[in-house]
DNA sequence: TCTGGGGTCCTAGGACCC
DNA sequence: TCTGGGGTCCTAGGACCC
């Protein structure tokens, strides 16, 4: 019997330490060190090097309660540059393409490529292939997992991420137990914290004894997605692939300030900025919102002053992705859930009831309308022409003493000319 | 001193309707 | 005194993901 199989193949490619290896590409000094990148206002640790994690620093762990292993075994430490990884991220995913066009993006640094159309005896060397190309053209490195359900491919990944060669296939292996039985369950792609202690406290610790439960069990006491889960790793296909580039339906900006705010205007400011931000967002995407919420809080670390948290959400009238109605709104609603007293340590934007702006007239459309359509996108060519908030409303302030922290940024942006590096050929 | 940001989906419960 | 049953829609909050 060797007639040839194409049973269907799900790639799962995943760059690693993502972040860390987009500032080794400019950086080859720092190739063989420990590494990490902190999260925004250097806040916390969101990726590591092999040489950072083998000397136990922790992924998520806030920055300062790791300070001192960092500057012991000299970690190199950067803050996040996200344009930059945004752009590699795009070469990577441009690479993947030439495979299959049938590609989920699934987030910055992983995604799902359908390989059903290759034969399963070529498939694992299709995965090397696809290894040694992203790398060679994009500098990138990854693990591939390969198998028939989005889950089990995540398995797999989680697998090659250990092996030196960087691929693994589950494809065409009679019984898989024995590797599901390797699997910590709360490694199993949907089982967070709480399911694996539900799942614990029900003698459920390997991917293994979760596929073989009974479905109407894990229905009963948990929910659909997780016999989903549990299907997906009989091989049983139950999440599709996402191909199409579906509009999303929410959009949310909000930041940690820099330093405590006690001020309503400084607040003021920073809203009124984030709502410039997530309308020309949604506006880039032909979006308009239903809805917008405001959201403020203090630091839940330190209830020492006192915590308090608060959002409240306005429905527009018509929806709408028009800076000067975001702000307006915005600013009403800070105003009426700003309390006096408090140490502001983080505040938000969110749009909400997101959907297609193309051709919505209704009837209240007016000139004016137009008017502002026509600003909003004179706005915005502007601002992409010659860089971001080149154009904005006097609302969003000028001082922005509340400005986020990035003390290690690598001042690498592979978009932004002034800040190209040189490469050597 | 210092603890990220941005998403999706599901469920329970309330409001409302006939 | 007696106080149904079933459906839909919306929202808040929780859990999960990266």
């Amino acid at each position: 019997m060797s007639s040839i199989q194409y049973t269907r193949k799900i790639a799962l490619i995943d760059c690693n330490s993502f972040y860390v290896s987009c500032e080794r590409l400019f950086n080859p000094k720092i190739r063989k060190k420990p590494v990490v990148v902190l999260s925004n206002n250097d806040g916390c640790i969101i990726s590591r090097s092999n040489e950072a994690k083998a000397l136990g620093i922790k992924m998520g762990e806030p920055y300062f309660k790791e300070k001192e292993i960092i500057v012991k075994n000299n970690v190199q430490v950067f803050s996040s540059n996200y344009s930059l990884y945004g752009d590699i991220s795009r070469r990577v995913m441009r690479t993947l393409k030439r495979f299959n066009s049938d590609i989920e993006i699934y987030s910055i640094d992983e995604a799902f490529l359908d390989l059903s159309n290759f034969s399963d005896n070529e498939i694992e060397n299709i995965g090397h292939e696809i290894r040694s190309i992203v790398l060679k053209w994009t500098g990138i490195p990854t693990s591939i997992g390969i198998a028939k359900t989005k889950t089990l491919s995540k398995v797999a990944n989680h697998i090659a991420k250990k092996k030196k060669s960087g691929v693994v296939s589950l494809i065409g292996i009679e019984n898989i137990d024995p590797i599901l039985e390797k699997v910590d369950i709360n490694d199993v792609w949907g089982v967070g914290r709480q399911l694996t202690k539900f799942y614990h406290q029900n003698g459920i610790y390997n991917a293994k004894q979760l596929k073989n439960k009974s479905n109407t069990w894990i229905k009963k006491s948990s929910n659909v997605l997780s016999s989903r889960t549990a299907m997906e790793l009989r091989g049983i296909p139950c999440i599709d692939l996402e191909t199409k580039n579906s509009k999303r339906k929410s959009c949310v900006v909000s930041r940690s300030f820099g330093k405590r705010v006690e001020d309503l205007q400084e607040l003021r400011e920073a809203i009124a900025g984030y709502s410039l931000n997530a309308s020309e967002k949604i506006r880039s995407e032909s979006l308009v919102a239903k809805a917008i919420t405001v959201f403020v809080r203090t630091s839940p670390f330190q209830r020492n002053f006192g915590y308090y948290s608060n959002s409240k959400t306005v429905d527009f009238p018509i929806a709408t992705n028009n800076s000067i109605e975001t702000v307006k709104v915005a600013m009403v609603i800070l105003d009426s859930i700003f309390k006096n007293g408090y140490r502001y340590q983080k505040a938000g934007v969110m749009l909400t009831g997101l959907s297609n702006a193309d051709g919505k007239k209704n009837l209240f459309s007016s000139e004016k309308d137009e008017k502002i359509n026509s600003l909003m996108r004179s706005i915005d060519n502007t601002n992409y022409k010659y860089g971001r908030s080149t154009l904005s409303l006097a609302s969003a302030g000028v001082q922005k003493g509340w400005n986020m922290r990035r003390q290690y940024s690598s001042k690498i942006d592979t978009a932004d000319f002034y800040c190209l590096p040189t490469i050597r050929a």
